[in-house]
DNA sequence: CCTTTAAACTCGTCCCGCGAGCATATTGTA
DNA sequence: TACAATATGCTCGCGGGACGAGTTTAAAGG
């Protein structure tokens, strides 16, 4: 229809809310500086905010310098909410965030073993009780295929084919954890401000996703960065995805059970830590397995340089632990993976700034960027 | 500066340029359908267009239905032009296209083993010799690796640390051809319309590029899409790019000299050619090459598929005859690559529909997009 | 208390898209 | 050949939003 100009005329008003939102405890005067606008602009957008019940104001702390005060951008307090449905290996979690992207405190549900059949249900339930006029979004991040709002498949969770769109009615994003722990670092943690991010998970097999200027390279369906399932390893070794000689198999607690000696662990992630930790207390095997995985996940991580070549590469999970304990092994992998020319001049590969709340975060942000559309001005 | 409400004032214009641009020969009546534009609306537009000497109007064919009829958009007479430098293996050519993406024939120059330092003065003063008022931007395509807008390795070619930056004063794009190819694909060929499209060309080794939402993903610097090194083949196969077991090793003629005893050749491309033509011919032992060729490339797109989502694959230079003469080997690869649950609904793996002209059609594209920016409205 | 400073507020102006009404070019039919 | 039907282009008044200049306001400093 007419949204030609509907969208136009908006724009300088979303720009401003994204900036409030990007930018939490923003002053003002900064984000009129920022965003090129006039003081009189600057006031009429926010008089429009304001009105709409997105944005208000609260004064500034006090700089100590001259001049009016501005005042700093905050959430309005009838203003959207969305909520974050965080469900990891053994637990769940609903919260809900506001503009500026703060998580409110949430307790944890264990669902350990349990199948999804018994677990959604309490999760809606969950979700219903904090539904309300403020509530515009949900975003859902989980350890697992995704395909868009169903849940191809979760190793981990032993769920397959979950349709996560019977959880509300509300607009609904749905994404791997790791893609989505992705998503927050370059919005808010370790590779914000960056144009082009690689982030790799590694929990049991390694995920993770592209971004390139704020926003994930997932594919079609959001199916994409599923890194551990290209096959950078051992082509006899058959991968529970169905394809073989998957990076997966080389990166995580089963490559180091297989380096010595043991057989596949029946919780890879924990036979992980245990030997990360062995290998912390000076273990030499353990401190050998480290370094062969590390070397594994590095010269993968130097492969996918030559193929998406971002600015900065950031590793979540166990990642973190690898890059400490066998930094040097993780590092001389990636060298040895990426082409020659690139080797005097590697992107910094960095461990994750937001550690286990990246999901919910990343899924947080997925849930407003649903919400933060021209439609949020005309209501 | 004040560059906020230029270029919302801009937006109009801009959408209309684009869409002139992107589907020549459609009618205003159309584009403004399109856009969603009142017809007053779109005689502001495109008088503003028609004073910036960007877009002109020519008659439409007739319909043969009732109504006034509507006019053709065109590029305007003295509308902006940009350069096209396309290199290849063996020749280099400089055309010229204008908005809509139509292509000047121009003649080829042969190249063979000469040296960058002889090549690139001659590219120059070609450029120079149609520089011009109308002239605004220089794209160029070239078969190496390249970073930001230096060539930084072409094996093919026999260059290293090239700086095409030398070549024109103008704004200046530089890319990969099987990237460029690529982008042509999406805009103009066998993707265009699709959100999310991977095109990989193979020539000697594979490259290519995903492109969303019509743009390339090419990280930071422009160097992504350097599929062909990621390691899926054997680990013991140093490749000449310093890193092992790149895919490229197992997609082209060296390949296919490998499977048939015969020792590397010096030109994997005509060797390739000759061994598709032998089995197109009956052949055994070189159909049975092509096919364990054809099932690497198709087991690295579907380990692709894993890590991209792509709703499409086109497939580009030596890709098509293998789709051709080993179609099902190229299939079946692709569904042993990719994970189980993507095995019933895989994306169509299809030719690339330019041809030879995907690099320079892609190279236009990449130089008309820094043209066709607010900054063309206020000239 | 007055000055300096930075920022908010006010208001007239301009630009662009909208929409209604009118003009125009073509086809089909009486 | 005239006229209806149809699709499109053109004109013009309206309204929203950004700009910018001028004014006001709230702090700090002397």
């Amino acid at each position: 229809m007419d949204h030609r100009a509907e969208t136009l005329r908006a724009q300088g008003a979303l720009a401003m809310l994204r900036c409030a939102h990007r930018t939490p405890g923003i002053t003002r005067a900064e984000a009129a500086a920022r965003l090129g606008l006039s003081s009189g602009s600057a006031a009429g957008i926010m008089g429009r905010l304001r009105a709409a019940r997105l944005l208000a104001e609260a004064p500034a702390p006090q700089t100590g310098g001259r001049g009016r005060p501005t005042a700093t951008l905050v959430p309005h307090p009838d203003g959207p909410l969305v909520a974050v449905v965080d469900i990891s290996h053994a637990t769940w979690t609903v919260t809900t965030a506001a503009i500026g992207g703060v998580l409110t405190e949430a307790p944890a549900h264990r669902h350990l073993g349990q199948p999804a059949d018994a677990v959604i249900p309490l999760v809606r339930d969950a979700l219903a009780r904090i539904t309300g006029p403020r509530l515009r979004a949900v975003g859902v991040a989980i350890p697992g295929t995704v395909h868009g709002r169903t849940l191809v498949e979760a190793t981990n969770l032993r769920w397959r084919g979950v349709d996560l769109s019977v959880l509300t009615e509300l607009p609904l994003t749905v994404g791997n954890d790791a893609s989505l722990a992705g998503v927050a670092e370059a919005l808010r943690g370790a590779a914000s401000g960056i144009d082009v991010a690689l982030h790799l998970t590694v929990e049991v097999g390694v995920g993770g996703v592209l971004i390139v200027d704020g926003r994930p390279v997932l594919g079609t369906a959001g199916a994409g960065g599923e890194f551990g399932h290209l096959p950078f390893g051992d082509p006899a070794r058959r991968c529970p995805c169905g394809a073989h000689g998957c990076w997966d198999l080389d990166v995580d607690g089963r490559a180091m059970a297989r380096h010595l000696g043991r057989r596949a662990p029946a919780d890879p992630r924990a036979f992980a830590e245990r030997t990360i930790a062995a290998a912390r207390d000076g273990d030499p095997d353990a401190g050998a397995a480290c370094r062969t995985v590390a070397a594994a996940l590095g010269r993968g991580i130097g492969a996918l340089l030559n193929a998406v070549d971002p600015a900065v590469v950031t590793l979540g999970g166990l990642g973190v632990d690898l890059l400490d304990v066998a930094g040097p092994a993780l590092h001389a992998g990636v060298t040895a993976g990426a082409m020659a020319w690139r080797r005097d001049a590697l992107p910094p590969v960095v461990p994750a700034a937001l550690g286990s709340h990246g999901p919910a975060i990343g899924a947080a942000e997925s849930a407003m960027a649903l919400v933060l559309t021209e439609a949020a001005l005309l209501t």
